[in-house]
RNA sequence: CGAGGUGUGGCUCAGUUUGGUAGAGCGCCACGUUCGGGACGUGGAGGCCGCAGGUUCGAAUCCUGUCACCUCGACCA
């Protein structure tokens, strides 16, 4: 077989068709299955697995960072929601009510909650009091319901996982501080852990959260093109304080308003991560969060010494803390290849009479196919070199597809013919800040703005749309 | 919510036009032979044909309704 034919003949090959292909690989890699209720799915024990590992991960570094976890309840009542005008009016065409208890009628609705602002707010009004009793670093990880109308798994279903910051502090300054510090907690996972190179910046006026000041993003490009918001950051200000009546008094024994954020990440990064890495032969899984990051296939099994040897490997890389999952079924050597391959298991080991002869084992990675020997003896290292490897490779990847995709346009001629030429992808240009302009190079060309990026580039001195002195400089995409 | 498509063993589908005893491949189970890129043989199990009505001597097939999923748009993490 030929070394890029496609060893999966039932995933539906990217270029043929993307969305059949996420589809395809979201139910073939055991991720999710469906249930009876539109927009809710099953997320089964190897898709929850990477989720695992995310939440980890992070939970750990929000801790590092002071942060501590609470839970609020998931009912939010109807006069509660109403408290703050613009986020309710963001919130309330999509929000599930719950109206009856047993037989009675309640008498008020219960929202399910779609975020949790308004349970934090009316709980901050309890507890702060004080400047002593500033900042509250507080984190929540339970699911939120949103009734959408159009679903697909992890990028858009109607309860989904996250996590939710919500943080209030003594100055503006402050929360500021912390809005950006979070962005940059989530930008750096996207890095270290998912190998997905993301754009961080700032969200236009009319795309920024229902009740917030500013709305920070990392925003990331997929395989075909189309943009992923993959974690926000919000700064409230006083808004959400003021609505809510929490104060507190200062030093000086004055009355204050404190200032608000909340910051989160949700499931859709397991859809991100599908659609940065995946292949025609499946998933493909940083090796940070894959919930098997080596699997060891012994080769001739039956043979004398084969399977002891594969034991030996595999507590090995047990002790040493790597995930590793040795697979001594009956199917064949080449099944367990593409199994593996389509499960992006990123490393893969084959031992066999050969190999333990010569003292070593096969390792393949993931992403490339790139074999290597790795002595025997030195397993552990061999391995752990091996992975990063693999890790490096495949933001390098994702990066060279998103550097490849991006294009900088000074005019909406510009946009539209190498978006025609080139197919979607992020598209680099200036604005003038009005929101006019914005909705019409979306009408124009079909791109949105994604975000105001931190980092400028000057392209032009004129709004790409009205030709008026530009601002800024706008990062514009096709969104999921 | 608008337009289109699909619902038949676990999976992929045939059968629907023209109504007449539910099929195939894969997977699964047992045994044997195999094993360095999805092996093979023999035997076996498994189906309210999405759901509810209707037409008919007879419905997977025709009619009505309904639900779910997929795709594309509008809205959104």
């Amino acid at each position: 077989m030929a070394k890029n034919e496609k060893l999966v003949a039932s995933i539906t090959p990217m270029s043929e068709d993307f969305a059949q292909w996420y589809t395809d690989i979201v139910k073939k890699a055991e991720l999710i299955e469906y249930t009876s209720v539109k927009g809710c799915m099953v997320i089964r024990p190897y898709g929850y697995a990477i989720w695992e590992n995310m939440k980890k991960i992070l939970d750990t570094r929000f801790k590092e960072l002071g942060h501590e976890n609470v839970c609020m309840p998931m009912f939010i009542p109807e006069s509660l929601l109403n408290k703050e005008k613009e986020h309710v009016e963001g919130f309330a065409p999509e929000v599930a009510w719950v109206t009856h208890g047993g037989k009675e009628k309640l008498e008020e609705r219960l929202c399910v909650r779609p975020t949790s602002e308004t349970l934090f707010c009316e709980h901050y009004a309890n507890v702060v009091h004080s400047y002593r009793d500033l900042p509250k670093l507080y984190n929540q990880w339970v699911s939120v319901v949103r009734w959408e109308k159009t679903t697909r798994p992890f990028l858009r279903s109607r309860e989904f996982l996250w996590q939710e910051g919500h943080t209030i502090h003594e100055t503006a300054e402050e929360a500021i501080a912390e809005t950006e510090q979070m962005l940059n907690v989530y930008a750096d996972f996207c890095r270290d852990a998912l190998a997905m190179p993301v754009i961080k910046g700032k969200k236009t006026e009319s795309d920024k959260f229902a009740g917030a000041v500013a709305t920070y993003a990392i925003e990331a490009l997929m395989h075909d093109g189309k943009a992923l918001q993959a974690g926000t950051s919000h700064y409230f200000g006083d808004g959400f304080a003021k609505a809510f009546d929490i104060t507190f008094t200062d030093k000086n024994n004055t009355v204050k308003i404190p200032h608000q954020t909340s910051w989160g990440v949700t499931t859709r990064l397991i859809g991100a991560i599908i659609m940065t890495h995946g292949d025609d032969n499946g998933l493909v899984l940083p090796p940070a969060v894959a919930p098997v990051q080596v699997v060891i296939v012994p080769v001739a099994q039956h043979k004398e010494g084969v399977l002891d040897k594969a034991n030996e490997l595999y507590a090995t890389l047990k002790a040493a803390g790597i995930r590793v999952k040795l697979d001594d079924s009956e199917n064949s050597p080449g099944w367990k290849y593409a199994e593996y391959e389509m499960k992006g298991v990123p490393l893969r080991i084959e031992i066999g009479p050969r190999d333990i002869e010569e003292g070593h084992c096969v390792a393949v990675e993931r992403h490339s196919r790139n074999k290597t020997f790795i002595q025997l003896d030195n397993l552990v290292e061999g391995v752990k070199e091996r992975l990063q490897a693999v890790h490096d490779g495949m933001y390098q990847k994702a990066l060279d597809n998103q550097n490849l995709r991006t294009y900088s346009c000074t005019s909406i001629d510009e946009i539209k013919s190498m978006l025609e030429e080139k197919g979607d992808g992020f598209v680099k240009a200036m604005w003038c800040g009005d929101e006019a302009c914005e909705d019409k190079v979306k009408e124009l060309t079909g791109v949105g703005s994604r975000c105001i990026p931190f980092e400028q580039e000057h392209l032009d001195d004129k709004c790409v749309c009205c030709g008026k002195p530009a601002q800024c400089m706008v990062v514009w995409g096709k969104a999921y």
